[in-house]
DNA sequence: ACCCAGGAAATTC
DNA sequence: GAATTTCATGGG
């Protein structure tokens, strides 16, 4: 039985932090806390005014927390670096500005961002659900954890048939197997070269650049990334003419999800 | 019926 | 080699 409080966390947004499509298990309460599982511990987050608390009917590893929301990034300082760099990324900072770039557990990025591919984010949250309810360690009764790797690499894509994520199948099982029998280190990537960290990955089929970079920022918290998806790639054309999305720095991850969130909640700006 | 979704592999030109 | 098609599935 936990509880963690953190004071003073600015500048913060739960809701924008785990529902801006960079985590597919958290789920929202009627009180606007979040419920979700993180490695293996059920917990509930809740945050006001300035103060992030954390909740759980199990032990809160305070370092591991910390950690997972990035709390000991100086995100105020990054966005005021950021919005200088051009209009529109300051206009995205104020709107997105409470996103952090959460420390997830780096197999459960790489397989749901394998997922994520030509895929809906209301659609990964069910297939990932359905991969932890079938396949994932039962904590209490009704949460599951992630998967690990062993055990789905000891599955064939036919077993997958339950989680619905079609061809994909094939990709979860080669995931699992390289990570598994230890052919890619994951670990090993997070102080790697990038393009090589970036290389390693793509050994997976069913990993291209676009899937390695969002594992690379969002389960090595490589925050050089820039995934270009089809949002991305949409709000450069439309936002930021003439950018290819290397030019935000060190911290380029930060203003790529402050983007993609501030595009995805305007779309009208891209009829 | 058609089009799209945090793409990448397979095929064709 | 670069451009196009295909790959499951579900929602709008």
């Amino acid at each position: 039985m936990g509880k963690l409080k953190f004071e003073n966390v600015h500048p913060f947004d739960l809701a924008q932090t785990l529902d801006c499509g960079q985590s597919f298990r958290w789920v929202e309460n009627e009180d606007k806390s979040f419920s979700g599982v993180v490695r293996g511990i059920v917990a509930t987050a809740f945050y006001e005014n300035g103060t992030l608390t954390i909740e759980s009917d199990f032990d809160l590893d305070e370092k591991m927390w910390k950690e997972y929301f990035d709390l000991d990034l100086d995100y105020g300082k990054i966005k005021n670096d950021l919005s200088k760099m051009h209009p529109v990324l300051e206009e995205a900072s104020m709107y997105a500005g409470g996103i952090r770039i959460l420390n997830q557990e780096p197999f459960e990025a790489l397989i749901t961002f394998i997922i994520s591919q030509n895929n809906n984010i209301g659609r990964i949250k069910g297939i990932v659900e359905r991969l932890c309810e079938n396949f994932g360690e039962c904590i209490d009764g009704k949460n599951y954890a992630f998967p690990t790797a062993e055990k789905l690499a000891l599955l064939s894509p036919d077993d997958l048939a339950v989680i619905r994520a079609g061809f994909r199948h094939r990709y979860i099982i080669d995931a699992a197997q390289k990570v598994f029998s230890g052919e890619i280190d994951l670990e090993k990537l997070r102080i790697m070269d990038y393009s090589k960290a970036q290389n390693e990955l793509r050994k997976i089929t069913g990993v291209g650049v676009k899937v390695a970079d969002c594992v690379l920022l969002y389960g090595l918290h490589r925050l050089e990334s820039f995934p270009l998806d089809v949002w991305m790639k949409r709000a450069l054309s439309v936002l930021f003419k003439g950018y290819k999305g290397d030019e935000f720095g060190l911290y380029g991850g930060i203003a790529q999800q402050y983007i993609f969130h501030y595009s995805r909640m305007h779309k009208e700006l891209f009829v």
